[in-house]
DNA sequence: TTCAAGCCTGAATCTCACC
DNA sequence: CGGTGAGATTCAGGCTTGA
C-alpha cells in the first residue's frame, strides 16, 4: 500500500523552502513523494519589447530565472533536476511537467531519456489567450503538460472515475479547456503589478492533483513561483513541500497558502472507482445465503443459464468455474466479468445483476 | 519575391516516388520546395493486443515501418531525414511535422538541434479519438504538428488574413478541431481493410497548406502515405512533391491523386470559411439557464450594459439585436464579436467573458 | 423514401493482486 | 520474479439495417 502519512523519515512538509531546487531535492530521501509539479522556466528567448497595436507594451517574461545562454546550457539544468526528482519520486508516482513549444520538447525528449515513462501529454487549452498581435502566427492557445511514471513498468495512480466525475461521466481527454489566471486569483503587489509573470490557475492544479493523488500524499513543487500548486494541495487534503529560489516569490507562497483553508476531508477524497473498491468473492454471496446453493444464473438474453454450486462455481452444461470462467466460456470469448454478465431471476419475472447483489453487500459492509 | 513556377532546376513535380526518402532528398536541389509536410513513423512500441469493453479487438499499428530498436535509433532516423528536409527547403520555406507523445518530442528537440526555428506548435484535437479502454490513462485525445521556418531569421510565409477568414474573422488558434479520417474519404481495398493505418484528414492538410503556400508553390511529402498531401495539394493549386517508400502505398497514392481536380485558380486564392467545430447559438445559454433571461451584460470597462431577452437577443437602449449587433451599435464600430465582448457580472464583482461560458459549454457538450 | 436503432471502428506505448 | 486468474473497461461519428 501507499504511505499516506509520515515514512518515518524527515521530510519538510507543508513548508516553503528557500534555495535552489537542484540542492535542496539533494537533501530529500529517495523515493518519498508520491506526485511531482514541475513548471520550471521556459526559456522563452524573447528579443526586445512586444507592442500591442494600440503601442501599449506587453509585460511578458523578462526575468534573469528565464535566461539561459543556449540550448544546450538548458538540456543540462533541464537534466540536472529532472535526475534530482527522479531519485525523490516514489516507484508508484507521476510528475507533471508544463511547457511551451520554447522548451516542451527539450523537456519531453529529458523525461525519456532519463527513463520516466510518458503516459500523456496535455494540452491546456486557454480561454483567454494573448493573440498573435504581429500576425505573424497562430495564436498561442495552448501549453502543453507532460504526465509521466517514474518508469515504463510503475503501478501509478490515476483516479480514473474522479476524472470522469469531473467530466460529466465522460473520459477525461487529453485537451483541458481552462481560464487563464487572472483577475482575482492573480497575484499583484501593491501598485497592482502582477507578482509573477507565470502564474498558473488553480483550476489546473485541482485537477493534476486530483487526478493522481490521494488525501494526505506528498506532493513536491521545485519550481513553486508564488504557491499555486502548495495552495490547491493544501486546500485538497494533500501534503506539499514547496522549492523556490526567489525569497519575494517564496515569502508570496508562504502567505498565499497560510490563508488557505482545507476542505472537509471526505470532499477530498476522490471517487473510487471499482478497482479501489474491496473484493468480494462470489462464495460470499452463497454462504450468506444471499445467492443460495442451487440459483439459477442466466444472461441477459436468458441464452444461457448456470446452477450455482454450494462452494461459489457454477456450472452450465459441462463448463464448470467460476462466473467469470463459465461466463468466458460459454461466450466462447477470451475473458468475460460474471459480474456484469450473469442475473437472478426475480419473483416478478424481472432479471437482477450480480453486480447489483454485490454492491449492496459491500454497501451494507 | 518568391518563386511560384518553375527556377530553371527540375523538380520533380507532380509524382510520387518510390524509395527511401533519404535517398530520395538528397537528388532534389537545395533550397528548392516552399513547403514539408512530413508525417514520420511514431514509433508506438505497442505489446500484444487490445480488446474493448465488448471484446472485440483494436486494429492498432503493426507495420515493419513503425518499428524501432530503441530511441537512438529513431532519432538518428530523425536528424537523418530532418537534416535533408533542410537542404531541400527554400530559405523562406517552412516545415510541418506530426507526432504524438510518443514522438513528437524527439521530433521537436531535433528540429530545433538542427537549426530550424519554431513558429508553433499546433494541436489538433480529434473529434472522434479511440477511449482509452482500460482506464488507465487520460483519452489521447490529439496529436501535435510543429510548424518550424528554416531559420530564426527566415522571411517565411503565413497566411494569416487567409486562417482569420477560416476561423469566423478570429485570429486563428494552435488547437484545431478536426474529425478522424472515417467513412467515404478513407481509402479500403476490396475487403473494406483500411489501405493505410494511420491515413490523415484532408482537412488538416487544407489548413496547412493553405496556410503557408501560395498558389503554384511546391509542397513535399517524404513520408507520403496514401497520398493526403498530395491530394490536397492538387486540389488547392499547389504542386507537389510525394515520396513513398512502400510501392503499394505509393501506387494508392497515384490514383488518388490522378482522380483529384483543381479548384478554380480564383477559388486558391481565398478559401471559404469552413466549420469545423459545432456552433453554439447564444440563445442556447440562455435557453438552458446559464446566462438566463434578464441578465445583464457589460462590456469589459463597464461603459454600456445590456439586457438579455428570452429569445436570445439583446437590448441596450434602442439598440436591440444580437451579441454582434448591439455590441457593434454601441461602440459605432462596423462589426463586432460579441462573444469577446460582453461580460457578465459576477458575484464577487469580477466579470467573465461570454466567450467562456460558450467555450465551458462546448467542451462539456 | 425516411427515420431510428444498431453496428463498426479509430496512430494505443491500456490491469493487478496474489501465490 | 513469473505465472495465474479475477475482473475492470468505451466515445463519437459514419454507415448499415430494417421497419
Amino acid at each position: 500500500m501507499r504511505d499516506s502519512v509520515g515514512t518515518g523519515l524527515d521530510l519538510p512538509l507543508d513548508q516553503v523552502m528557500v534555495g535552489d531546487c537542484i540542492d535542496l531535492m539533494r537533501r530529500l530521501p529517495p523515493a518519498s513523494v508520491h506526485a511531482i509539479f514541475a513548471d520550471p522556466p521556459y526559456n522563452l528567448q524573447l528579443k526586445g519589447d512586444l507592442r500591442r497595436p494600440d503601442d501599449s507594451l506587453v509585460d511578458g517574461v523578462d526575468e534573469a530565472w528565464d535566461r539561459f545562454d543556449d540550448l544546450p546550457a538548458y538540456d543540462a539544468f533541464t537534466r540536472a533536476w529532472l535526475a534530482e526528482a527522479r531519485r525523490v519520486l516514489r516507484k508508484d508516482g507521476t510528475i507533471w511537467v508544463i511547457g511551451s513549444y520554447h522548451n516542451v520538447f527539450r523537456l519531453g525528449a529529458a523525461l525519456q531519456d532519463l527513463g520516466f515513462w510518458v503516459l500523456n501529454d496535455i494540452i491546456w487549452r486557454k480561454a483567454n489567450p494573448m493573440p498573435n498581435f504581429r500576425g505573424r502566427r497562430f495564436t498561442n492557445a495552448h501549453e502543453t503538460l507532460i504526465w509521466a511514471a517514474r518508469g515504463p513498468e510503475s503501478k501509478y495512480r490515476f483516479n480514473y472515475a474522479a476524472m470522469k466525475a469531473l467530466n460529466d461521466e465522460l473520459q477525461m481527454r487529453s485537451d483541458w479547456f481552462i481560464p487563464l489566471c487572472t483577475g482575482q486569483e492573480r497575484l499583484r503587489d501593491e501598485t497592482g503589478a502582477k507578482l509573477h509573470p507565470t502564474q498558473k490557475p488553480e483550476a489546473l492544479l485541482h485537477r493534476v492533483i486530483l487526478a493522481c493523488t490521494a488525501p494526505g500524499d506528498v506532493v513536491l513543487d521545485p519550481f513553486l513561483g508564488t504557491g499555486t500548486t502548495a495552495a490547491v494541495a493544501r486546500r485538497l487534503g494533500r501534503r506539499f513541500i514547496g522549492l523556490e529560489r526567489d525569497p519575494a516569490y517564496a515569502a508570496a507562497a508562504q502567505r498565499r497558502v497560510a490563508a488557505v483553508a482545507p476542505i472537509p476531508e471526505d470532499a477530498a477524497q476522490v471517487t473510487a472507482g471499482k478497482r479501489e473498491q474491496p473484493r468480494l468473492p462470489f462464495g460470499a454471496l452463497v454462504e450468506r445465503g444471499v445467492i443460495p446453493a442451487g440459483s439459477i444464473l442466466v444472461d441477459r438474453a436468458r441464452r444461457w443459464s448456470a446452477t450455482v454450486a454450494a462452494d461459489g462455481s457454477i456450472r452450465c452444461g459441462r463448463a464448470q468455474g467460476s462466473i467469470h470462467q463459465v461466463g468466458a466460456a460459454v461466450q466462447e470469448a477470451p475473458s468475460c466479468n460474471g459480474w456484469a454478465f450473469w442475473h437472478v431471476e426475480q419473483p416478478g419475472g424481472t432479471l437482477r445483476l450480480l453486480d447489483e447483489y454485490r454492491a449492496e453487500m459491500l454497501a451494507a459492509r
